[in-house]
DNA sequence: ACCTGAACACCGTTCAAGT
DNA sequence: ACCTGAACACCGTTCAAGT
């Protein structure tokens, strides 16, 4: 009702603030995946015009980098806060949980660690791994090889959970984790039992449904594999 | 010279195959990366328009699967050609490799394992991984889990692998790997003993330099974790 | 200091029109 | 059947102009 200074374009009452398109840019990730990050939508979700956003940011790469340190400090530092009995499921399962909630964060967090291997994110993650790792008295020679090799097969296989269920999600409410599942064994089941035996064999004996259980099943191979060294 | 029939817009003279548009996106992923893939210069590289290419191929998904494919099926039926000594490190080598010569590979690979994992590469890895899996009398019910962590293994340490080679490439020939290795660990140094004891410790007894040795040891901390399993 | 919004160069994809 | 090339809708990024 009040006519007065009403042409001009509105700026905004209070400045942006990185922290506020950072988390703009996590929910915007969540909701419409990697490809919905977009300046515009995210200029739009915040109110502003594009251009905006450069003030605060130096590009979409380092907003990137960004919102995935952002969740993966917070992932991990959940995980510290627990009890300290020092078990490598907890940060396994820590950061499983994360990609899960997130299945943006797989890609780019093994990108950010192959493009970029002495940056924050590279460096918090082998940190908490690899402190499980002393935790298991694995000798200190093996300890970068230990903590890759646990690093690359939880990124792998929570960022297979994540896709997975994110595809089953995308497919509509009719269908479900386990009718997908069996959908793939099914797929597995009509291979040349010539041409490909072990796949054949495999799906013939079902795929664990469990997927949490599976994924630490497989953290614990790993675990035994370190455990087993002797001198030699 | 002969000044007739030359107005018209030239046609190309053979017809485009689809083999040629496949092995053209390959050559220009090898050189000028993911990025580097557009469909005009492609269609350049073709010497045609980039309409030309939509008759043979989908879209840029399907073209990027495909050449995946191509790369992927050549490594390993070159693994296989080798004696049948149905060692690991043949089928874990074959990858590294391949994902080496070709960086843009690892990333495509774990979005298309992630995506469609029914798909034929993740078939052919799967398989191929597995039979090296079912030859180290692994109990069956390890199998799936076994041949998982294996594959992200070999794919998150070959991917890593070939980003730092290319890295270092792009960084001028004055920089070579181990000045480029030695750069990471001083980063490292650096870190705080009380916030990252375990990332201080492994830089100061300072990296490995031979990554194929380092990969290897990798697969055989796995693989024995996989044998030293009893019955429990 | 911080924002606006038009403008630029570049994508993937489509499609009427040609041969 | 196969190709051409302009056109469309959309990107990330820049920047003069504003407050």
């Amino acid at each position: 009702m009040t006519s007065r200074t009403r042409k001009k374009p509105e700026r905004r009452p209070s400045p942006l603030t990185r922290e506020q398109i950072i988390e703009a840019a996590i929910g915007l990730l969540d909701t419409a995946g990697e490809s919905g990050l977009t300046f515009r939508a995210l200029s739009e979700r915040l109110a502003t015009g594009p251009g905006a956003i450069y003030w605060h940011v130096a590009g979409k790469g380092e907003l990137l980098v960004a919102a995935t340190d952002h969740v993966v400090v917070a992932a991990l530092s959940e995980v510290a806060g627990a009890e300290p009995t020092g078990r490598i499921h907890d940060v396994a399962l820590g950061l499983f949980d994360a990609i899960e909630r997130h299945p943006w964060l797989a890609p780019q967090l093994t990108a950010q660690i192959s493009h970029n291997p002495a940056g924050s994110v590279t460096t918090c993650i082998f940190e908490a791994i690899g402190r499980q790792v002393y935790a298991l008295d694995v000798p200190a020679s093996s300890w970068f090889t230990a903590t890759s090799a646990l690093m690359h097969y939880i990124l792998g296989a929570a960022g297979q959970n994540a896709a997975n269920l994110a595809l089953v999600r995308s497919l509509g409410p009719d269908t479900d984790r386990d009718a997908y599942m069996d959908s793939v064994t099914a797929i597995w089941k009509q291979l040349s039992p010539q041409e490909f035996p072990f796949a054949r064999a495999v799906a013939d004996q079902g795929l664990d449904h469990d997927d949490r259980a599976q994924f630490l099943a497989g953290i614990d191979l790993i675990a035994a594999g370190l455990t087993a060294r002797r001198t030699d």
